[in-house]
DNA sequence: AAGAATATCAACCGCTTGTCC
DNA sequence: GGGACAAGCGGTTGATATTCT
């Protein structure tokens, strides 16, 4: 006898969810808290598997995501720990209070993927991709941008080598590159060098751990509530470490309650109940 | 204006890991 | 130790939005 399914999917509701799903799963959570996902969907009314609503709840409805675009600094945050840790969106994450590794995942995939591709460095091994190929497949992008600054400087993209501890750093090329027009594409490849070449690792986490609380801290208090397309988020959260678990976890409460004070001063839920009706009706 | 191409991201799938008995 | 189960994780897919021709 097999293992059996996480959820009996017969019947089972799949793709987007709907607001009132959204709201079903926010209320119930609130009001009972996280025990077992494969019972929440049926405490909750849901007609969905105990995954998805684990999903739903942690890629989009958790009150401390932290929603909207990616700051530069982030972007090469997630550069450094990627050479460093890899595909372990999760790990990564863990470094972005109110960021999902989904989210981060998919950045990396849509936008610092064609980034790094940009700088001639394989976002998969962390290495120099073949400078003529990378130059083949840049030389438009390069020249594009090249014309745009007003400028021909013969960019060449810096190489990645191992070095003999078997860290990766950069090597760099004859023709030193000016890359003072480029700020962006400079700060990305300090960063690089830095990180992969004689960067002390726990040195690096424990300052990106007080980097991370001294900017959260300061957010604290935050009940502000921002919405996007169906999303409703309050941003940045109550995660500060210097607090302790007990405290993180009532603060967690209060900021969870003012969250759905907010949504609900927000939104009319009195839509909901219409829905409601109008699907009763059909 | 319309269709094609491309980008984005929410959601799913299946495997791995951790925990309990 | 090992089987069963839930949760977590990362890769992938597909729907939608946006940009290009």
């Amino acid at each position: 006898m097999g293992r059996q399914p996480c959820c009996d999917k017969v019947g089972l509701k799949r793709g987007p969810w709907t607001i009132e799903e959204d709201h079903k799963l926010m209320n119930f959570i609130l009001n009972n808290g996280i025990h077992c996902w494969r019972v929440v969907p049926k405490l909750a009314g849901l007609l969905r598997c105990g995954k998805s609503c684990r999903l739903r709840w942690i890629n989009y409805l958790r009150p401390d995501l932290k929603r909207g675009a990616f700051t530069e600094t982030e972007e090469d945050q997630i550069i450094q720990l990627h050479s460093c840790l890899g595909n372990r969106w999760s790990k990564i994450a863990s470094h972005f209070p109110g960021r999902t590794d989904n989210e981060i995942k998919n950045h990396w995939n849509t936008r610092i993927k064609k980034r790094l591709k940009l700088l001639g460095v394989d976002s998969v091994s962390n290495k120099a991709i073949d400078p003529k190929e990378s130059m083949e497949d840049n030389k438009e992008i390069v020249t594009d941008i090249s014309t745009e600054l007003g400028q021909d400087n013969g960019l060449e993209p810096k190489l990645l080598q191992d070095d003999d501890n078997g860290n990766k750093g950069f090597e760099e090329l004859s023709n030193e590159v000016e890359l003072s027009a480029f700020d962006e594409t400079a700060d990305v490849l300090e960063n690089y060098e830095m990180f992969c070449g004689s960067l002390d690792l726990g040195t690096f986490m424990l300052n990106q751990g007080v980097s991370n609380s001294s900017t959260i801290s300061s957010n604290n208090t935050s009940a502000t509530t921002t919405t996007t397309n169906s999303s409703i988020s309050v941003e940045e959260s109550n995660y500060n470490p210097s607090i302790s678990i007990g405290d993180r976890s009532l603060l967690q409460q209060n900021c969870l309650q003012q969250w759905v004070e907010s949504v609900d001063s927000m939104l009319s839920w009195d839509g909901f109940n219409n829905l409601e009706q109008d699907l009763f009706f059909f």
